[in-house]
DNA sequence: ATTGTTATATTTGTCTGACAAATATACTTT
DNA sequence: AAAGTATATTTGTCAGACAAATATAACAAT
């Protein structure tokens, strides 16, 4: 497993080296300059080596030539194959830490996991963005109103008889644990995933997962009575129903009712 | 400046003292162990001193504590407010910058700036997903043929005048840049932006940015004959008239059969 | 036979100090 | 006035060291 992963002859450029075509190109410019040429050359920025390391490595899991689950070699073989320091190359893991595609542990056994990321990045970079522009709860409510119901829709036409029996467990699950609110919240939250997935579009099922989790957070703060557990099981029932019968507007109109029911909870103790 | 930051005081905990409560919930299992108790305890994760310096700075930012544009002190003085060493910042500072939320310069007046992140983030996180699933283009495609109308529903009855007008300016744009084929892919891409934004809600506006810019993308590379330039501006000017008479239904309908055609293009060519 | 202890090896986590590279500013030279 | 020079500041990179976490094996104890 040596050199396996084809890093044993990267360049290990220093900075000097990285960036000679910019001097060379300024060396031109200057030159030029008694002629006083008009040119627009954009400016140019040095990748710094960390940034070098976390592509190469990024490409090789995104290009399956490690798979997930994979240990990559330890830090000190990396060191050596890639021919940077272990400063650089910790810097470049925290970047593709950050991508959500590694995981690190200590100890023997322990080393670099390469995993898949799932919709957690996205969430993560979207709550970002709404904290920092003040965004307020109620645009996640009327995201998820407005993007849930086309996935029902799309889903009455597209959903596999297994998805529609999956859904069906799932709300079993719901009116089981009716009485545990933690546990009602997860699953409910698992229900409408679910319907996320029935349009088979990752972009969508992406978006909506996201939408979700946020709302989710948030629910698990606020609580969630007996009554609205009931009314949501019912509900529920009757989303399915409407997909059995591949009745996508009946479907869409049920969950968006279901949404705007669910909605108002927050709207009242909401600014 | 000095103290500004309100850092000084952090605890600067080596491992073994941030792992104390674990070593001690250890023990306790441990002496639990005769009575063959079943408990259910996740796993607790021992955070990185560079993941909390990490959430220390973001949440400066996030709180606007420090506000965009502004350069936090140099490493050599936030290395002493922190109490850890060069490499453990560095090692936050690029999950940091991961985040888009700040950019270092080299030299005097260099250092490290606040950035405002934008959509490009949340781009690249779905830009990665959809990579590593090897999500086929054409869901890209239909993800915005179901989004994009959405906000041009919303966005006629919603879209203030001053919106409108921009629309009608970017049209424009778009007809003097007809004949360059660059600037005129640009334009139209702005103009559907003007169209994401119409919803006023932050949500869609940012999904739907994502989705485009990965479109576009990869439209500056297939190219765009001028006839569809042609129709692509009658199309605009359609959409407009639509969403100035208010008319939602109209202007998602025109929207729809506008991408529909579009995405033609690419649809031949694509398995 | 299970449990506890110790030793050991491996891997990541952190610190320190050093030098190189980029660059804004002031100064000098032409 | 323009171009070159010196200098100071800040980030970028490297090397080496030690600490902490942890899997494994060997051994002792009950």
């Amino acid at each position: 497993m040596e050199n396996s992963l084809g890093l044993s002859y990267f360049p290990a450029p220093n900075r000097a080296e990285r960036k000679a075509d910019r001097k060379r190109e300024d060396k031109i410019e200057v030159s030029a300059k008694r002629e006083r040429v008009a040119m627009r050359l954009d400016t140019l920025k040095v990748p710094r080596a960390s940034e070098l390391v976390a592509d190469k490595l990024r490409s090789l899991i995104v290009n399956g030539e490690v798979h997930v689950g994979a240990t990559l070699p330890s830090e000190k073989e990396l060191v050596s194959q890639l021919g940077v320091s272990r400063a650089t190359l910790r810097e470049a893991l925290r970047i593709l830490e950050s991508d959500g595609l590694i995981q690190t542990k200590t100890g023997p056994k322990g080393g670099i996991q390469v995993l898949r990321p799932g919709a957690a990045n996205l969430t993560r970079s979207l709550s970002l963005l709404l904290q920092l522009e003040d965004t307020p709860f109620t645009m996640l409510l009327e995201a998820r109103r407005l993007l849930e119901p086309l996935c029902a829709n799309l889903g009455a036409e597209r959903a596999t008889a297994q998805e529609l029996t999956e859904l069906e467990h799932r709300i079993q699950l719901m009116r089981e644990q009716i009485d545990d609110t933690g546990a009602y919240v997860q699953q409910q939250l698992a229900f409408h995933k679910g319907i996320f997935a029935l349009a088979h579009n990752d972009v969508l099922r992406l978006y909506t997962t996201s939408v979700g989790d946020l709302i989710s957070a948030r629910t698990t703060q606020v609580g969630l009575p007996l009554a609205e557990r009931e009314i949501g099981v019912k509900a529920a029932e009757g989303i399915l129903t409407a997909l059995r019968s591949r009745n996508g507007s009946l479907a869409a109109r049920r969950v968006e009712l279901h949404l705007r029911a669910f909605d108002r909870m927050f709207t009242i103790n909401d600014k």
